[in-house]
DNA sequence: TCTTATTGTTACTAACTGGTAACAAAGATA
DNA sequence: TATCTTTGTTACCAGTTAGTAACAATAAGA
């Protein structure tokens, strides 16, 4: 008994990140992080309200969406910054397991979390095809389909990539296979753009 | 007690059927498929050997993989063939809620059902790219990254589409958002073979 | 010092999980 | 008719789930 409030709710935090990041969000129960954390379950509800609310706190510590606030230039060329930022996107996406869990997590469920965070996300996706369409010259509508493409494509492997080597002869574990990825990506912005 | 075991596989099957199609393999638990088929749940493990065998015998009657065997023409144009191909598999993915639910669940889990199916799908993926770019004239290895960042990209918002209604602006659950997301496909494919 | 709020432990509930044993009913075979 | 196999029902098991009640220990404030 140590009691101490605030390094028992890191402590708490601590342990359902590590769940997390290793079998992701779908299967945690609150028992689980009571056992695994050594802290008795019903302070989990008196200091979070819920499991909800301890994820939600730890998702709050854990902060996604700093490095897609890109400052976007008025004016300079546009395909050198459009391929940085998918190639910053992917990543994050390989280094961060815990992303990876999210958006797996977003695609099996549906709960208060998951959907502030998707508006969140769908503001600052928005807005940024806004910018970037307006750089480029291009109808946002076509900025938005492709960046949709490429966002969603680059997420889906990552998230398969947890579960699955190979797809389509292409090893999605290696920085090799990424790296191939990542130029096919950008070879198919250098073709959008060169139309 | 109707002691006709043909039609109690049946009604299984039917069963399990309608709860994949609604909630996903995912959360599938043996007591609400026989809840729900009102078959003692004794008999699925009689007929079945287990769940997983239930689900195997429901998946080999819902065969997902007989669209994407084509035959894939030695000569011609190789654009309007790419484009069909990708056409009809936006279209099956939009159709079959299973299909979704089948690849939804290969990101989250990994058991011998699943891993089967991975290979199955695999070999038939490696080999259309490979006549796919024979045709075109193309490296093999510039036609995977291309079919898989498409293949990847659709897949991931048909799967998206069962959970949220819009991405980057997109309406993924109406036929003018995934007509947006066809032609922006073809859009590509032109741009890349316009190279 | 007495009271009160906070932090924490233990033990419990009711509902549900996968899995099985024991038994009954029906049909086939000898 | 007597026996054996198949089909099906009922009731149970041990383990796990989320959630709570009751209580102990410590600290802060009056």
């Amino acid at each position: 008994m140590e009691r101490d409030r605030e390094s028992t709710e890191k402590r708490l935090i601590d342990t359902i990140g590590h769940m997390i990041e290793q079998n992701g969000f779908e299967k945690i129960g609150i028992n689980a992080v009571s056992a695994q954390s050594g802290v008795s379950k019903i302070l989990i509800y008196r200091y979070f309200g819920s499991l909800d609310g301890l994820i939600m706190a730890y998702i709050s510590k854990h902060d996604f969406w700093l490095n897609f606030e890109f400052d976007i230039p008025e004016g300079g060329d546009a395909l050198p910054i459009v391929k940085d930022m998918f190639r910053k996107y992917v990543a994050q996406l390989r280094t961060d397991a815990v992303l990876r869990r999210l958006f797996r997590w977003e695609l099996t469920c549906s709960n208060e979390i998951i959907g502030q965070l998707r508006e969140m996300r769908e503001r600052a996706g928005v807005e940024m095809i806004r910018r970037v369409s307006r750089l480029a010259g291009r109808a946002e509508q076509e900025g938005a389909v492709v960046a949709t493409l490429i966002t969603a494509a680059t997420t889906y492997l990552a998230i398969l990539s947890d579960a699955c080597g190979v797809f389509n002869g292409l090893d999605l574990q290696s920085d090799s296979g990424w790296d191939t990825i990542s130029k096919g990506v950008e070879n198919l912005i250098d073709s959008v753009f060169a139309k």
